[in-house]
Formats: C-alpha cells, structure tokens, sequence
DNA sequence: ACGGCGCCTTGACTTGGAACAAAGGTTCCC
DNA sequence: GGGAACCTTTGTTCCAAGTCAAGGCGCCGT
C-alpha cells in the first residue's frame, strides 16, 4: 500500500464524535451519511413496530461498525443509543465508496465486514426461532466474553453495559424469565451474579447448554 | 452506460444454472465463488445448529439474490434449497468485484442491496423477538402477497410453495401451529385456505393484526 | 446520612404454544 | 389404479415463559 493511500484512509476516518450515555447516534428515519465505527463505548441498535414495541437488534462495542441499515434506502432503519459515554469514527459514506473504487482491498473488507453482519443476524434469527431461554442466555453470555476476550477482556468476567430488559428484548425474553435464569445459572454453579457483575464459573457448562438439544 | 459497460454486465450475468426441487444451490461449508439470482422458481436458505435443529432464514422469488453470506469467509454460512424446479444466474463473485471498481453505480446498487438484506433481517427479528403467533403468520402472509404483487401477481390470492413446517421454522413456530392458526385465520373470515391454496378475503384484517399491539 | 428512584429479584398464578396422537388428503411412483 | 410416503388438520394434555405483584438493592443528589 502505497503512502498516498495510507493517507487517504486515515483521513476517511479522522473524524470524532463523542456520544453521552443514554444518547443517540442516529434514530430511524434520520438521513444516511456515514457510517460509525466505535473507538469507545458500547451501543445498541433496536428497530420498532409500528405499535411501539422494541426489538434490540444488536450490541456493539469497540471495533465494530454501526449504520449498514442506512445505505439501502438512504434513511436509518434503526437506531443506535449509547449505553455509556462512547466515541465513535465517522465515516463519510461517499468517501468510503470513493475510495474503494481505487482500493480493491478496501472494498473487499468492506464486503466482507456487510456479509459478517448477514451471517450474524442468521444466527440471531436461529437463537431466537428454536432456543429456549437457558440455551438462549447462555449464547448470549459466550458471545459477549468471546468478542470481549479478543479484545484482551477476561473471558471468565463481565460487567454489563445494559439492563435485563435490554437483554430480553435482544433475546426475545421477558427481562423476569433473563432475571430467573441467571439465578439458576448461579443456583447451578455455572456463574456468579452480583448485578451487573458476572463471573463465568463453568464455562464448559455453558457450551454444553448451546450444543445440545433437550427439547 | 456505455455499450462496452452493458456488454460487461451481460457477460456478468450469462452463465445459468438449474435446480431441480429439493436439490441444494449450495450448503452450508461449501466453498464460496459466486452469487446468484433467482430467475424462476423459488429457494429457502436454512441454518442449522450444532445439534441438528434448524431454522429457515429466507424465503427468495424471482429477482431475488442468494449468496451474499459467502463473503464473508469465502465459504457458505447457510444452505440454499430450491422449492420447486427453478432457474438462477450465477454471479461470479470476483467479476462482480472488478466491474464494481470501474462502474460506481454497480458498486452502489450491490451496496444497496446488501444493506436492504441486513434490514430485512432486523424484521425477522422484530418477528421472532416480540410477535404472537397471529402476528407473525399475518406478517408473513403480507410480505409473500406483497412481493408477488410487485412480480405482476395477485394480491389476494397465493400458491405457497413451502410446507408448514417450513413456514413454522420461518417463523419461530411448530407446524401445528401454524395449521391451526390458518385455520382460525380461515374461521374468522380472514382467509381461504385450501391446503397450500390461500385466498385473502380481509387484508385490511390482515394489516390489524400485525399494527396493533394486543398483548 | 437519608430519601427517592431505577433496576433487579422472587413469588404466585395464568396462558400460549409445544408435544403427542390420530385421522384425513395429496402426490407420485410403481 | 393402488398404495406408500408425506403433508395437513384437529383433539388433548402439559409446561415454559409471560403476567402481575411485592419487596430489596444500590446509586444519586441534597
């Protein structure tokens, strides 16, 4: 890569914003311009019916890109709210498909990072069509401390950076039946609650409860 | 668009290949190298879990892409199955890279529909995290009647060409059901149900059931 | 230190959809 | 044209998760 292109891609993403907990960095409906990568914090993105209820779609922390729904129509189709204080890279939109018309490898990752999302939300769509809440919480919980752990987090501790509700609502669960079961995590030996504040005693325990199938 | 550009994307698109019903596009593994659109018939894609359980993630008609979860690790994160004997065109997937470097309207068009994939599946997980099974099957039936309609069919009236047990993994139910529920749909006057022969008489009732918020 | 407000936990009860079962209908192949 | 395999409908029973309700914990600002 030439120097000229390093340049070019620091200059793509030079731009900040900072965004209070509790705030959002867009909501649906709002015009599409960029795109946000997140340097610090944590988001989540939820979509709502026409009725009001919500559905989380997502959880997103540093690394991970937010506002692929935008392109499409032009408009958000969801919104993103800080769950603590966060920063994010702008990403002007125009900019990025102007640079990937040059950047062949620019333009691969940027496919490949849209498909990632795809492949996730298939597995989303598997969770939430056949798990039962144990097996439903349990993915949950080893999909957060593996993305924490690559990011040099522990993989046996988390604190959570969003209420029961919020995870029922990702998962498709009242936030009592999220609130039961980690009592019978606990109860089980298979983690310790306090809170917010998990610890993962039997990992394995928790692989075993995804892989199998008891229904 | 020049005549050279139009010659390149009709050599895009020329290659063909067919599906017998029941066979596989491609699985879940397979090495990834091109996309395809559907030209006739109709596909479901499906994931499955470690454990055997499966979960339909789409339903594609006419018009429609199949692929797009390849990209990401260049190999195939769910299977594709044709419905019935159907058509598609084989995108081949470096091609469509190429091209898309020297005409920016094809880069734009495919960024579209790739982002229009990640918000349709933020609905089905709207579907699967927050609907009652009314709502889902009349969500379901609406989006099918409503795609049809924009490939020249009726609104009202409608051959599925999936089972119930498709359906139901679709939707996050059993395929009990969603007999039953068409059955009731049936009892109240909504629809006309003759096996896979489904009459609309109520679509307004339809639309009912899926905006408001019964529960 | 104190009071109030969000969030979380736990209990008792209800219910929608799953499971199981059995009897028609279709389709397709021999 | 007959029969087998598969799909659909319908009945009954049961249970996981939802609903409603009552406290408990912890954090905040005063």
């Amino acid at each position: 890569m030439s120097d000229e292109q390093v340049d070019q891609l620091d200059r793509l993403v030079s731009s900040r914003r900072s965004v209070a907990r509790g705030q959002t960095l867009f909501r649906t409906g709002d015009g599409f311009s960029s795109l946000y990568a997140v340097r610090t914090g944590f988001f989540k993105t939820c979509v709502m019916a026409e009725d009001g209820r919500d559905q989380v779609t997502g959880f997103q922390m540093a690394g991970e890109l937010l506002g692929l729904d935008g392109i499409s129509t032009e408009r958000h189709a969801c919104d993103a709210v800080a769950l603590e204080d966060s920063t994010v890279c702008v990403i002007p939109y125009g900019d990025l498909e102007g640079l990937s018309q040059q950047m062949p490898d620019l333009q691969r990752v940027f496919h490949k990072i849209m498909s990632r999302e795809i492949v996730r939300e298939h597995g989303v769509m598997l969770l939430l069509g056949s798990m039962r809440a144990e097996e439903r919480l349990a993915a949950f919980l080893l999909n957060l401390t593996q993305r924490l752990h690559m990011r040099g987090y522990s993989r046996s501790a988390v604190i959570l950076r969003m209420s029961r509700e919020e995870i029922g609502s990702y998962l498709g669960l009242k936030l009592e039946t999220v609130s039961r079961t980690f009592s019978r995590f606990q109860a089980e030996g298979i983690l310790e609650v306090k809170q917010r504040d998990i610890r993962i005693i039997d990992h394995e325990g928790l692989q075993r409860l995804v892989n199998t199938t008891p229904c």
